[in-house]
DNA sequence: GTACAGATTGAG
DNA sequence: TCAATCTGTACT
């Protein structure tokens, strides 16, 4: 059964436990590519300093809505009102807007997705109520149909897996055809290890905080 | 405008 | 350990 928005709009850290053992389904080329989620991160913007939407100095009202505006076109399909969403976004303290973290601030169910390094793309599913910049991040998976010989363990290697890349930026995965989730396992908190999250040093204090999830004993999560 | 770091990966 | 090289930020 297909994933629907409800799920998305909890609390992340709830949602980033319970996408362990869901599938991804993706139609691609008339095939269907499939995965199952064995390891997320929670990032919960804008207290969280390893997330995106963070900001050390306040951004002005303005420069929010300039981005906010010049992006709209890409947006505008997935909120109903836009002067609720702005007003939303407006009075949210030390949340940054970028051309790139927009998405986060859509209600839960959505794609953010953005390239890194130059190189690599990384999949969140955002979550909780519009207005809330906050995203799973998908670090892994277990391949259970698809090209074999790309490994979806690890945050890039499973965009390739799944044949995902920008043009997904912002995209519906409870109203998509061709990308979205179904129901699966349940994982109980002792089969769920929580560690620290991946790569995000500069965060500091928030560095070590326990919000990496993954299946305890599962070969596809990554390797560190 | 320029410099630099980053939610990574595979090769050496 | 390093290079691949896009995006956002903090400087000049």
């Amino acid at each position: 059964m297909k994933i629907g928005r409800d799920f998305f709009l909890e609390p992340t850290l709830k949602v980033a436990k319970k996408l362990l053992g869901k599938y991804i389904f993706r139609k691609y080329k008339r095939k269907l590519i499939i995965g199952k989620i064995v390891e997320t991160e929670a990032y919960i913007g804008p207290k969280d300093k390893a997330s995106h939407a963070y900001c050390q100095k306040e951004q002005s009202i303005n420069e929010k809505k300039k981005i906010i505006y010049k992006n709209f076109s890409r947006i505008k399909n997935y909120i109903q009102d836009p002067e609720i969403f702005l007003n939303r976004i407006l009075k949210l303290k030390n949340a940054k807007v970028t051309n790139r973290n927009l998405v986060e601030y859509l209600k839960g169910g959505h794609v953010y997705i953005y390239l890194i390094y130059g190189l690599y793309y990384q999949f969140n599913i955002t979550t909780h109520k519009e207005g809330y910049p906050q995203c799973v991040l998908i670090r892994s998976l277990e391949p259970i149909s698809g090209n074999f010989k790309v490994y979806p363990n690890g945050p890039a290697k499973l965009c390739n897996f799944l044949k995902i890349d920008s043009s997904f930026w912002g995209h519906d995965l409870i109203k998509s055809e061709i990308f979205y989730l179904e129901n699966g396992e349940n994982f109980s908190e002792k089969e769920i290890i929580k560690t620290k999250r991946i790569g995000i040093e500069y965060a500091k204090e928030d560095s070590q905080l326990p919000w990496r999830f993954y299946i305890k004993g599962n070969k596809w999560v990554s390797k560190l």
